[in-house]
DNA sequence: TGACATTACGAAGCATGCTTCGTATTTTGA
DNA sequence: TCAAAATACGAAGCATGCTTCGTAATGTCA
């Protein structure tokens, strides 16, 4: 095996550099995504996850804590916690199930749903600025390969099905 | 421009499925890529961010944690946190440089460096695991567009010259 | 040489993300 | 029908990640 010398004449593996490991790549992708968005969506105070919280609500008009978990592929308590800070903001409704009182129905408020419009144009900008230093051409066959990726490993809960 | 009407009759924007949003999908990979690391490198107790470090530590042989947190694109002190707990499992050595009393000087211990040995394997199989579901070329192009977009948004201390 | 900028940290606070454990409620099946 | 399984939450704890503010030490230049 290909092996390096250290200074002190033992022998290590040859340095990965991190620049072409997958995970730190996608960590940065990551990163970047998030900043672009902050970027474009700051003044509305709405975070990537926020966004994606609130378009689910937009499609599902009103659903359970778990149910909005598995369609945006977040831990329960992560997005319970993501929705809480929500309807302190009242911009989302958190009310207990009459039917199950188990289950808190969520659904957007207006203003909810009016911010929503609001971001809307800044928020897909802030997508496709993502990968804007692909060609359009490069950008459809990323996106095609991550989606190829993630549909090899469902999250534990994936149902979804509403956005497909 | 196209809309979708609402139940209601009010018009909004057609629903852009998550499935097709790159931040989405790259908050998917990375989901998926610190399970994968996860399953292959648990039983060392080690996290993706963890090894990380270790890695530009291995490099570095000693660095301060500013100039570790810019090799690895990750905040200051976000850098402290992980080193505290690397420091905390005897892995690192954390200790005032007598030089300038304003740094830490950090650099591996034996046990961290032998650590490092022994997870080599099993981290380089989570990594590549991540990108599985393509094919050999794709990965290789998958890799590429992601430096490409990764090099067009530097972070704000880039260094990481020796990982090049 | 002495105010001022710079640098490296630390602390605090917020927002993700995860796991495990416990609780309340509902459903199910013997 | 009633004990057990399943469901939806909540709380707690740990690990990222970020920002802002404050502090200590070092460098710099008028």
């Amino acid at each position: 095996m290909r092996q390096a010398k250290t200074r002190r004449g033992g022998t290590r593996h040859r340095p990965w550099p991190l620049s072409e490991r997958p995970g730190y790549l996608i960590r940065r992708l990551h990163q970047i995504h998030v900043a672009l968005f902050q970027e474009a969506c700051g003044e509305f105070e709405v975070t990537p996850l926020q966004y994606s919280l609130l378009s689910a609500l937009a499609v599902r008009e009103t659903a359970d804590q778990t149910t909005l978990a598995a369609d945006i592929a977040l831990d329960r308590t992560t997005t319970t916690g993501a929705l809480k800070r929500l309807a302190a903001r009242n911009l989302v409704e958190r009310a207990v199930n009459k039917d199950d009182r188990r289950a808190r129905l969520c659904r957007l408020t207006p203003a909810g749903a009016a911010l929503l419009v609001r971001i809307e144009g800044a928020a897909r900008r802030a997508h496709r600025a993502t990968l804007g230093d692909l060609s359009q051409r490069e950008q459809a066959l990323f996106i095609e390969m991550m989606q190829r990726i993630v549909a090899g490993h469902p999250s534990r809960d994936s149902a979804a099905a509403v956005f497909d």
